[in-house]
DNA sequence: ACATGATCATGC
DNA sequence: GCATGATCATGT
């Protein structure tokens, strides 16, 4: 994947770069950056999300910062269904499971990550080739402060279990809004956690999600 | 049909 | 291993 050299210097010229990419289709888009479309996502998941970094300038990399930190936004593509059905949960962030000790809602990442996401819809029906689905109109939001609340109940219910070592009896049923689940490169992988007695033990990486209910009252409050 | 738990690629 | 980008695929 080339680099991408122009970075937006505001939001409208990130929300001008961003509508005018709907209707494109990824193909169309891919074409004009020189990328290999392959043939399907099993293999090439974070492709589509990839492509749209490129064009919009985002600064790529593994940084946990936003993808335009200097214009505090969170850049995220959404699968939705020819319906306008959101087909997957997003990925938000990999979830502490030690030094958590007097961590608050306000100062965490799953926090600061929501503050403001670009949500980019693309088609995702598995039965439309991967070159000719289509890019939809960008969505700039900001939680209410309902769904703030919903989120910040949610993450500390979660965040209680995880400082109390109980990590393993949270599953992705926890949460109206915001889930726990397995992050990871397989189920064999490990990493620190805080175990019985406060004590260290290990466990499977976890990230934090949105469900696609969620995300849905998102896309369809504000189309 | 759908969400949960599992998984894939890449850079460092 | 961790952080980025997510979707896959099976169980319910």
């Amino acid at each position: 994947m080339k680099k991408s050299l122009h970075s937006p210097n505001s939001i409208e010229e990130l929300m001008l770069r961003a509508e005018s990419m709907a209707g494109l289709t990824l193909g169309q888009l891919a074409n004009f950056h020189e990328i290999q479309i392959p043939k399907d996502l099993k293999r090439h998941k974070g492709w589509v999300g990839q492509l749209i970094e490129l064009e919009l300038g985002a600064l790529a990399g593994s940084k946990p910062e936003q993808d335009f930190a200097h214009l505090g936004i969170e850049l995220k593509t959404i699968p939705v269904s020819a319906l306008g059905k959101v087909l997957e949960t997003t990925y938000v962030t990999v979830a502490p499971l030690t030094n958590i000790q007097g961590l608050t809602w306000e100062e965490s990442v799953v926090c600061h990550k929501l503050q403001q996401i670009l949500w980019i819809p693309v088609q995702g029906d598995r039965d439309i080739p991967l070159s000719l689905r289509q890019i939809g109109s960008p969505i700039l939001w900001r939680p209410s402060a309902e769904e703030s609340a919903q989120l910040k109940q949610d993450w500390e219910e979660i965040m209680e279990f995880i400082s109390m070592g109980q990590v393993d009896k949270v599953t992705a049923r926890h949460g109206e809004v915001l889930q726990l689940r397995p992050k990871a490169a397989n189920s064999q992988v490990l990493t620190d956690s805080i175990g019985r007695d406060g004590k260290l033990t290990q466990t499977n990486p976890r990230g934090f999600y949105l469900k696609t209910q969620f995300t849905q009252r998102i896309l369809s409050q504000l189309l």
